[in-house]
DNA sequence: CATGAATGAGTGTTCATTCAT
DNA sequence: TATGAATGAACACTCATTCAT
């Protein structure tokens, strides 16, 4: 068992000299020797704890997600409708530097995504997991009475992804001008937007 | 005398084959090799154009802004104020295949853009282009009296480029989930946010 | 456990491989492949021991140079003054199959020496050192009183630098012309030159 | 027939352009583009003046050769015995920039004939002419009572070709310390070394 | 005569992967 | 379990050469 745990612990360390080679130099210039050198271990042991080079890659963007998930999951606790959608998508948008690294691995793994068909199934799960997130919580707003009556949950959930991945986008090539100010200003207009009885926003 | 050939002609052919390899294959394996093959050429023709494997990529990104840009100018001659910017607006997001194929091209090219200053600052300039258009046609329509009191052109701008880049990452990845009419309605909702004396929207 | 290699060895291996290609094919046809299929070994292995084909070029010149200083150091010793200079000569000239493959090495650089600032300042160096030790020599012999009244140290050492440089490129491209007894004939007479009281010589 | 003239001095001047390229660049980057860059003119052109890049390079080194020997003509009309020798040599030796270019296309061509019969033939058969023409003003000086009556033609030829390469080599590689006065010097106490009645030399 | 487009072999180098230790 | 030596394919790029114009 405690053996498990330093396995594990392994891995997680791998995964995250991974992320930091990534966000430094690129993901094309994130090699197994460039990733085995920051996680000041040798190359052979990577395929200790991954398959290939593939695995290494896809797990940490999995490992990303996963934290993205788990911070969702508890600052949302005990909060419903509007009030825990926005506490969700605060912890989706790059509003601090460990926020930007998530983000800046997830814009380096599209481009890679459109010739290779495994990752990009990987990605659609993972897709999936945070519309059905984001939908679930839109249609606990609609029952509470937040949400304005021509509000279609479905289109509400997309505009927040979009918001979300065009944010990031942004944020990660032009960091100076998406301020953590600017991507609350956006949120908001948009969360608002979607309100009962508000005045016009977006 | 020497073989007369059309070398802007050439240059734009060869460019087009590296589109169709970064959309079909990624611009990961978008290689020297690939792209030479896709364009039915030799590898060493490529050097009669381009300085290098960096001049192609990049060449090729900046090919497929100028096509947006010139779009933009043909739709929007004789338009003003946010009927310009929707025309324009619309000529930015991926509505048919053409600019399906631009947004690809787009998206590969953010991930690779980090840890590649030189590419980074070609996209910032770029990037600077589109906001600055997206901001003389807002301040127009201010100066019709077209926006809300309250419109920060600004924040206005910001989002529209935010609208096109999460857009353009849904439809590079998730193609099936973004229709056109889908598009469309996002973009109408945030500029209905814009206009003075409507409705709510996002 | 690694497979545990003679790191050394190996280097030495393959420098000397490097040396055979020089010699048989020429500095030009010195290849990454020529050289790892005369070492019976991959060409990637290569960058396992040195950063470059420079590093290896270079390597190969030192090498050499560090081969010829080991050998003056065992004849010179305990030998004096002129004694000592004749014996470090010797080492020198290409006497033997092994010094002519060293005579080859070296003419072979100074060509590729113009035009490579990196191989010229290590050529310098090296040049420097074989320098210093003819002085060093020369003045030993002058103290005993070897030398005669007019002879200068400085030109003295030129001198056979010269003598080494000649007779190395004419036996490198006339091996037939320059055999070891016309090496030494040449050699005795200008040491002769330097003697004190000694007939005219050349 | 002025057509030939015109041929010729555009031989010759692609000639020179290849000299500045090998004494600017290194012989390993004399390659076409570079020689028809320097020569302002396609490198098409190149094919109709010479049969491939080793007949320019041959034709390069030979042009070298015919000017020092015409020199070397000049020079010594009127003169006999030792003094015709000395003014031979002073045309062989690099005393000025022009003859330092000379040198240093004759070391870049020495590491190139190694793997290279052709050129290596081609050299030989220039250095038997020099050979030649040495002994020939030896053997004059020796009627004309010049030499020391131990003095051996075909050893002196030689020692006086070791002294051309010789100082050649060191010119190109360190020419800060073979000044033209040190190469005098060394040449006048070789032939002073021939001389008869004279004091030693070397 | 002269041009430059085009080719394809060859270069140094990087890389993921395998495997004996 | 862990190491690093070793491999071979793939990479971008350079080059001499050919040939239609």
């Amino acid at each position: 068992m405690p053996k498990i745990v330093d396995w594990d612990a392994r891995r997680d360390e791998i995964l995250s000299a991974t992320w930091r080679v990534i966000a430094r130099d690129g993901i094309a210039r994130a090699t197994i020797r460039a990733i085995a050198q920051e996680a000041n271990c040798s190359r052979g042991i990577l395929a200790h704890y991954f398959d290939d080079k593939a695995d290494i890659l896809g797990s940490a963007l999995m490992m990303s997600h996963r934290r993205v998930v788990a911070r969702m999951d508890a600052r949302a606790a005990g909060l419903n409708g509007l009030d825990a959608l926005r506490v969700v998508m605060l912890e989706a948008l790059p509003l601090d530097s460990q926020r930007d690294l998530e983000a800046q691995i997830e814009i380096s793994f599209w481009g890679r995504a459109l010739g290779n068909p495994a990752l990009r199934d990987l990605q659609h799960s993972e897709f999936d997991q945070l519309l059905a997130r984001l939908r679930r919580h839109l249609g606990e707003a609609a029952r509470l009475g937040e949400l304005g009556a021509d509000i279609s949950i479905d289109l509400a959930a997309h505009q927040l992804v979009v918001l979300i991945d065009g944010i990031s986008a942004e944020r990660v090539l032009y960091p100076d001008r998406v301020s953590p100010a600017r991507q609350r200003e956006m949120l908001d207009k948009l969360l608002a937007s979607f309100s009962r009885g508000t005045a016009p926003a977006g």
